[in-house]
DNA sequence: TTAATTTCAGAATGAACGTTCCAATTTAAT
DNA sequence: ATTAAATTGGAACGTTCATTCTGAAATTAA
């Protein structure tokens, strides 16, 4: 009955995470929405509702992926302590890629938003959680499969794993971060595994 | 010759990394500043320029309070791993206080500005640099001292403990995390020294 | 072809932004 | 006392902000 949309939602969802993965909440106007999504601000905001909306939905949306990425890698992977080494290896080799996206989105947005904002501190948590989750299963697995020392406990490692990259996300925002020191942080944190 | 100033300066810049530290540069309204310094407008920018030199000369004067600090524990220290220790569990309880500021007012700003301001991200890659060489001499000599493993290379193992420093301080933005994920971290972190 | 419905581009909105200005006030040396 | 210089509170500035509105264009079922 109607006019059709000449954008895909889930293509301009994808552009509003780069922008504010790349310049924050605070950071991104309303202006540079529209500029970098390519849609009218009428379009914008028919379709997405207000700024934080879209926010919470990019964010939300940049969460299921960058899990659902992970989870599946450590999931189906026969070597864990190998398949953590390569996780690793490409966020550091991504973040000097020549792109507008560095470091991590959700560490972005915890760091800015989450002690000011209950609804994006329910969804930094979540992932935390689901996060140590499936590090602390592959942890577990990696430690029967003898492929990873059994001397620490899994929930710590998988803690433990997180907060490293957690760390290197923040370095990544730095351009000035020489890959040397990712390397090496990487070298000891599987030391320990 | 002329009227005197009703504030003192440094206790101003003070006030301003509180509230920049909190709410981040973008989220930190003239007004807010006006209000949280207790000072007018008018005194606010002929004292301080205007905001982006308030807030640089703020995260300098952080940068150098909170190495010193840590520079000066561990110089000072005679149990190097013991003072590791202690400098993490601080920053651990530090976030469990009522304040307005969490987590680290650096690792917010290299979040925050870091890939779009080369002036931040100057006072970023220079914090690193200082830290880890604070953190590298303190490893030397606490491996020298057999209080740390001398398996690792003292400047990997200085990259490592800046990185887990940062991911606490992600952690510590969130007010959701339980004490136990950070104390499991610093367990691991430990036992590697 | 018509009618119903939605999208679209861009103008318009009022509020909030960072910054500047101004007049009054305070100080201390003359 | 007068003068010169600096600080002060607060009004005022033009700009940008997020958001809403308007009216034309587009689509498709009837």
């Amino acid at each position: 009955m109607a006019r059709l949309k000449e954008f895909n939602e889930e293509d301009a969802l994808d552009k509003a995470i780069e922008i504010f993965w790349s310049k924050g909440y605070n950071g991104t106007s309303a202006q540079d929405l529209v500029t970098h999504l390519g849609l009218s601000r009428s379009s914008l905001y028919d379709t997405f509702g207000d700024k934080h909306s879209l926010f919470i939905k990019a964010l939300q949306r940049y969460q299921k992926k960058s899990y659902d990425d992970i989870a599946g890698l450590l999931q189906k992977s026969t070597n864990i302590k190998e398949t953590i080494k390569e996780m690793f290896a490409q966020a550091i080799l991504e973040s000097f890629e020549d792109k507008i996206t560095k470091g991590c989105f959700m560490v972005n947005s915890t760091v800015e938003l989450a002690i000011h904002d209950a609804e994006i501190e329910k969804v930094v948590n979540d992932n935390r959680l689901k996060m140590e989750e499936v590090f602390f299963l592959a942890v577990k697995r990696g430690q029967e499969l003898n492929q990873i020392s059994s001397a620490t406990d899994p929930r710590l490692l998988a803690r433990f794993i997180f907060n490293n990259y957690s760390g290197i996300r923040v370095l990544a925002r730095s351009t000035g971060t020489p890959k040397q020191v990712f390397d090496d942080v990487l070298k000891v944190l599987l030391s320990v595994l």
